[in-house]
DNA sequence: TTAGGGTTAG
């Protein structure tokens, strides 16, 4: 639908005419979108001293907004479309974006005028409720008063389009843009085209963009550099982001902390720890203090690799500099406490979250019952679990899937599916990851049929099994004896366009190894390489168990030769 | 004296 109205809204730009669809349009709450009073005239022809005061400070919740607004409709004179726009951005700063588009509704019902500011907020707040659509429908109506959008109308359009995932044509439309020249792209819109793309995984194409915009006479600021530098961290090119800030610094932009924090991040996450310190030593020479952000990495990265004590050291370090540990920082720790299997104190920080004014929030309680689970300790699980709602706190599909995933790992299987239920009753969608826990639940007990039924149950459910959930159910098959049907299954993974990767082969080679089948084995192994997925040590090892299993030393002797020289 | 931008977690 939105193509429609886009094509119609830019045709109107560049033909300068009435769009077809503006006088009748009607918005999703079904009031007519035009009403006549659309506020045409500058601020200057109507003095402000005319205008009564209005006091936005007073706002403290959407309630207030209300009460506010129903108040300056009654005012005497009316207060400004200034006024009108000021109180709905407050509005849309709160996040009740639908609020908003009711107030802007009303507004138009009461004949309060509204402009052309008015109007891009309105698409901004369709935008963010995911509806880029409507904000293309209203941006048809612009041109019904005469009235054009700019920069950033377009900007909380493209906005709009990178949210509901549509990449293509969000860069379609910048490129329209400065094709024909219908806005000037400032920063703020190649911060959103840049992050848009770096987000979406389309990081060349944001590095060339980036590349463009330096040849400009709008020179890239911080911002720019930073959305492209943390699209770069973010794929694993850890080297090309720190180039892009040297590049920077050489073009006179400087760096600050949230770009510091990116590549910190970036390289924390390939255990570039020297490189980490380098940049740290960089950030404090040029006068750039860590942030929060910066401290929860360390504490982050420094627990993912087991060092609790260093994450442990950056907390005092906080504390020296002032620096307050927020929930993240916090729940970094709690994770890290339970990687390394210390419940206990990682039950603690749990606790001591509240003492510091902050509130657990649902991660908190996530990773320990993550923690207690990995240790089979599934009852203490489940209590934090029931506490999660006790504490106002909303369950959601990642703390569904640890808990039935503790609970099959410990063979509580009636459990498990009650809980599936439960999660379904409550409103919590089901992901692949809650699906591929339930299909090994089913194929660790041999209910191979069920598992068959749960695949297609999968597919109707629009979530499509993975590779993943494929070398559950070969496995599955392969343990209870039906080789065949697993080998049929395999047989269909291109028809359902998912490539085998070396485990789900090692599964397969593994059982027809068990079967003495070794001509069937041979094609599998030249099959593996020609496509580019090389045998491992597993592949070997499962290999030489299954001709042992048949007293075959004669096939497993040459094999472990081979293992020692590829050096798998 | 009305609008828009970047980083963290189970």
């Amino acid at each position: 639908m939105w193509q429609r109205a886009a094509a119609c809204g830019i045709a109107i730009i560049r033909k300068g005419i009435a769009p077809q669809f503006s006088g009748n349009f009607v918005l999703p709450n079904n009031a007519p979108f035009f009403s006549s009073n659309f506020h045409s005239c500058s601020h200057k022809d109507r003095p402000f001293s005319s205008k009564p005061r209005v006091d936005f400070s007073s706002i403290n919740d959407v309630e207030d907004a209300l009460c506010l607004f129903r108040d300056m409709v009654r005012m005497r004179p009316q207060p400004s479309v200034f006024q009108f726009t000021k109180l709905l951005t407050v509005v849309v700063k709160m996040k009740h974006y639908s609020v908003a588009l009711s107030l802007f509704a009303e507004m138009r019902q009461l004949g309060v005028p509204v402009d052309q500011i008015t109007m891009s907020n309105a698409i901004n707040c369709y935008c963010l409720l995911n509806r880029v659509d409507f904000g293309f429908a209203v941006l048809g109506t612009f041109f019904k008063r005469g009235c054009e959008p700019n920069v950033t109308t377009f900007t909380f359009l493209i906005k709009g389009l990178f949210l509901v995932g549509e990449i293509a044509e969000a860069e379609k439309l910048f490129k329209k843009l400065l094709s024909e020249k219908l806005c000037e792209p400032d920063e703020i819109m190649y911060v959103i085209v840049l992050n848009g793309l770096s987000k979406a995984g389309h990081i060349l194409a944001a590095r060339d963009l980036l590349g463009h915009f330096e040849n400009l006479s709008c020179k890239p600021n911080v911002h720019v550099y930073s959305a492209v530098i943390d699209g770069l961290c973010k794929h694993n090119m850890a080297d090309d982001a720190l180039h892009l800030l040297s590049r920077m610094i050489e073009k006179g932009i400087s760096p600050n902390v949230v770009t510091y924090n990116s590549v910190i991040q970036g390289l924390c996450d390939v255990g570039r720890w020297k490189d980490v310190k380098d940049l740290l030593k960089e950030m404090l020479d040029n006068k750039i203090s860590p942030d929060v952000w910066t401290c929860s990495i360390l504490v982050d990265a420094f627990c993912k690799e087991g060092m609790v004590e260093e994450a442990e050291n950056v907390f005092e370090i906080m504390v020296q500099r002032n620096i307050c540990p927020n929930i993240v920082t916090y729940n970094a720790l709690i994770d890290g406490y339970c990687l390394r299997g210390e419940m206990g104190k990682a039950k603690k920080v749990l606790y001591s979250i509240a003492d510091r004014g902050l509130t657990p929030s649902i991660i908190s309680y996530g990773s320990l019952i993550n923690g207690y689970c990995k240790q089979g300790r599934v009852d203490e699980a489940w209590h934090l679990f029931m506490e999660i709602s006790c504490k106002g706190l909303q369950h959601d599909t990642i703390t569904y899937n640890t808990m039935i995933h503790g609970l099959l790992c410990k063979d509580r299987f009636a459990d498990g599916w009650k809980l599936f239920n439960d999660m379904q009753a409550q409103g919590v969608t089901p992901n692949l990851q809650t699906y591929t826990i339930l299909l090994d639940g089913l194929c660790r007990t041999q209910q191979i049929a069920q598992a068959f039924s749960f695949l297609c149950m999968m597919e109707d459910t629009g979530v499509n099994p993975n590779i993943i959930a494929y070398a559950i159910v070969i496995d599955g098959l392969c343990k209870g004896g039906k080789l065949d049907i697993a080998r049929d299954l395999f047989n269909q993974l291109p028809s359902k366009r998912l490539q085998p990767d070396t485990k789900i082969y090692n599964i397969i080679i593994g059982s027809l190894c068990r079967e003495g089948l070794i001509e069937d084995v041979k094609v599998l192994l030249t099959e593996m390489e020609k496509s580019g997925c090389a045998p491992n040590s597993v592949t070997y090892r499962v290999m030489i168990q299954g001709f042992l299993k048949r007293n075959e030393l004669y096939n497993a002797i040459p094999l472990m030769e081979e293992m020692y020289t590829r050096g798998s």
